[in-house]
DNA sequence: CTAACAGCAACC
DNA sequence: GTTGCTGTTAGG
């Protein structure tokens, strides 16, 4: 007699624990861990879809125990290893299982409810259906000089392997007409094959993968230094050395018979790097983003998990495809917001990624131009295994000058602009350059700060920055809901000049271009480049035309093919330093260092500052950058941030006001009771934190800090095990080190 | 004595 | 979520 275990696709979390079903014998063969199964369930045998984790010989209810009544999938669509971190995604963030699950099976086509047969039990086995549908595949016949320089794109391209219409297009844009030529002149052929499955085949003639003196020393490094069971945390700041370095870490990975899996962030994932891939791994290597088709979803889902495509490269989305003999995992741009998830439960890809290389026994690398503080703290205290470079290799960055805009005021210039960047932008104009100008202006909460002194209030318990909301004319801290009334005048100089601050990008391209309204000032912002075609469209310009001025947000850190730069300024960057969380230090600082060290070493460089002292700006000009993770140690470390400590987040969600506040209240107090029993775990006062969009749910937090994670799951098993997050009416969600507690 | 109804635990 | 059990109570 067997039994299986299985979840629920439910969505209520008091019944989100498994239930043991008996497998009729029919379905012996078929039940494993990993297919979905139709039960009924409850008294009134409700038909739900369910998830089989286990198969077993006992039970411990059997006099309760029900048959399954039907089989959805005809072999797991999950690995055994996927299985276990699902159930890790369930412990770790308190999310029910099938919304982790959901994750992994996204691609799969999902019955809703199923038919049972009564009269026949062979009706009861559904299959999983494919979807079903052909497309054309383009290979070379013979290759030829031809003129058209398109033409020669493709035979180029199709010499390294078989391509569809489709990821031609994709490469090289609409190059139908040029395909069709081709065809005629019998260069390339077309055959049809099946989607679900097909794999673009044909003759592969990978690329020999040839690495920069840079990369070798690298990899040397990296072929030491690696150890099994802790990740590897690459220093490098030229992304193409970074690209073949992995390039070659697959390639090996290969070599030994595992698949490996290649993450970058949402836009990191460029075109020429596509076509690099493919000519390196030929039709071993596919790419998944979240921008991909159902259907094309579950075309990778197929060909990962019969093992055809051996590497995959994509975003956070390609994580959860069903990967055999994974062995290597590598993680580029690691501080990437987009490797945050913004769906229920929310993870972070690095994570993850983590858990997933330890359940496969797989390497995992991880790298970024410039490292996060955790991870710089990572590599010391010996987590993560640190790469660094020769010397030799480090490239010389440019050293941005501060110019102080309080003592700017004070000689009487109340304009954005300094005396300094007008004339250092006049010269760059006089010399034909062009002058790049960051402003990181976002739309919503600004903060406060006193014009006469550079004060900025901080929440006296959490230390950072009070953010401004213009709502209610009120300053409120982000971590521990404190608010208090906006007053104008300055605690620390008792002057009437606390002002809130806001200058957005708008306001300065309407002045630059009223100021030099001969001169073409370029604007690139979220509006400006809404999608990859207004990129490459932009890019395109870029090389065509001279811009005299280019004014940008952050979207300056894309790959733009910026030339000829005269001078890069930081309009303000004050918003970025004081932005209301404990990592607005690092975020500024990142931002900021990004934008420099694209420059060459002797391009004149300045930031724009109230607040010349502060310890960002100090560690932007200074030389060493070891100085700015030694000051934000120091500063997590007292007060308590990550690295140093973890923060938890908790959020309790419902749509009934005082309910989620009671329940809020009573989990708090549950917690409470637990943290002082024994582990080092702070908790503070749960708060109201605004309503949900579109469900119109209210929210409330509870913030946690502990050193030790492993304790606090010890309090988590604790509390879920005396039911007091089952009792709740409220829905809970756990998030550890978010990113922003906004 | 019974219909009606709310509160609540169980669902394998 | 849905169901059925339990205790309480108004109505007869």
């Amino acid at each position: 007699m067997k039994f299986a275990e299985i979840y629920l696709n439910q969505t209520n979390k008091r019944i989100d624990h498994p239930y043991d079903y008996k497998i009729p014998e029919r379905f012996e063969s078929v039940i494993v861990p990993g297919v979905r199964v139709g039960v009924t369930f409850g008294n009134g045998n409700r038909q739900l879809e369910g998830f089989v984790v286990r198969v077993k010989e006992e039970t411990a209810y059997p006099d309760k125990i029900k048959e399954l009544e039907a089989v959805i999938d005809e072999s797991p669509i999950l690995t055994k290893e996927q299985i276990a971190l699902c159930l890790w995604m369930k412990s770790t963030y308190c999310s029910l299982f099938y919304e982790g699950l959901y994750h992994f099976t996204s691609p799969v086509k999902v019955v809703k409810r199923l038919v049972i047969s009564e009269e026949d039990p062979h009706e009861n086995r559904i299959a999983f259906e494919p979807y079903e549908s052909t497309e054309k595949i383009y290979r070379l016949e013979r290759k030829e000089t031809v003129r058209g320089s398109v033409q020669k794109q493709i035979l180029e391209l199709l010499e390294t392997r078989d391509f569809t219409r489709r990821e031609i297009c994709e490469l090289l844009g609409e190059v139908g007409s040029s395909l069709r030529a081709l065809e005629k002149k019998g260069l390339v052929s077309a055959y049809e094959r099946d989607t679900s499955c097909a794999v673009t085949g044909g003759k592969v003639r990978p690329e020999e993968i040839v690495l920069s003196e840079s990369g070798n020393c690298l990899y040397r490094q990296l072929s030491e230094k690696r150890r099994k069971g802790t990740p590897s945390f690459i220093f490098e700041e030229n992304s193409e050395t970074r690209l073949m370095l992995y390039c070659k870490a697959v390639e090996e990975c290969l070599s030994r018979g595992e698949t490996a899996l290649m993450l970058f962030p949402e836009i990191g994932l460029s075109l020429e790097m596509r076509a690099l891939l493919y000519r390196y791994f030929g039709n071993a290597v596919a790419v998944c983003h979240g921008k991909l088709s159902q259907k094309e979803r579950y075309q990778i889902f197929k060909r990962v998990s019969c093992g055809e495509i051996k590497v995959l490269v994509g975003s956070r989305a390609a994580l959860f495809m069903p990967f055999r003999k994974l062995g290597l995992i590598i993680v580029d741009e690691e501080r990437d917001p987009s490797y945050y998830s913004a769906a229920m439960p929310r993870y972070n890809t690095i994570t993850i990624a983590q858990k997933y290389a330890d359940l496969s026994d797989a390497d995992l690398i991880i790298s970024d131009e410039i490292p996060s503080v955790a991870a710089v703290k990572k590599t010391e205290t010996g987590e993560w295994t640190g790469i660094h470079n020769a010397p030799c290799f480090v490239r010389k960055k440019p050293v941005p000058a501060i110019v102080d805009m309080q003592s700017e005021m004070k000689s009487g210039n109340f304009d954005f602009m300094s005396y300094r960047l007008r004339e250092c932008l006049e010269k760059t104009l006089a010399e034909k350059k062009t002058a790049l100008l960051l402003i990181n202006k976002r739309g919503y909460a600004s903060y406060v700060f006193c014009r006469s002194c550079g004060y900025v209030e901080k929440c006296p318990t959490c230390g950072v920055a009070l953010k401004y909301h213009a709502g209610g004319d009120v300053l409120k801290c982000h971590y521990c809901g404190y608010t208090k009334k906006r007053s104008t005048t300055c605690p620390e100089c008792g002057e009437k000049k606390i002002k809130a601050l806001g200058l957005g990008i708008d306001q300065v391209y309407e002045l630059l271009k009223e100021r030099y309204p001969d001169r073409h000032v370029l604007k690139l912002d979220g509006e400006t480049i809404a999608s990859y075609d207004d990129f490459k469209r932009v890019n395109h310009e870029l090389s065509e035309k001279h811009w005299d001025i280019i004014l940008g947000t952050r979207m300056l850190l894309r790959n733009f093919g910026f030339q000829n730069i005269g001078l890069a300024a930081a309009l303000l960057i004050d918003g970025d330093l004081n932005h209301g969380d404990y990592s607005s230090s690092e975020n500024a600082y990142q931002l900021y260092k990004r934008f420099f060290n694209r420059m060459t070493e002797n391009t004149p460089c300045l930031i724009q500052t109230y607040e010349p002292d502060n310890i960002t700006n100090e560690a932007l000009i200074s030389e060493n950058p070891t100085d700015f993770y030694r000051q934000e140690f120091e500063y997590r470390r007292l007060m308590g941030y990550p690295p140093e400590k973890h923060l938890v987040l908790f959020s309790l969600f419902h749509a009934d006001e005082a309910q989620v506040a009671n329940d809020s209240h009573a989990f708090f107090h549950a917690l409470k009771k637990v943290c002082e029993t024994g582990a080092a775990v702070e908790i503070y006062e749960p708060f109201l934190s605004g309503v949900i969009r579109g469900n119109g749910q209210i929210r409330w937090k509870i913030l946690l800090k502990t050193k030790d994670l492993n304790a606090f799951k010890h309090i988590i098993e604790e509390v879920t095990a005396a039911g007091e997050i089952e009792r709740l009416a409220s829905k809970v969600s756990i998030e550890i080190d978010p990113p922003a507690t906004l």
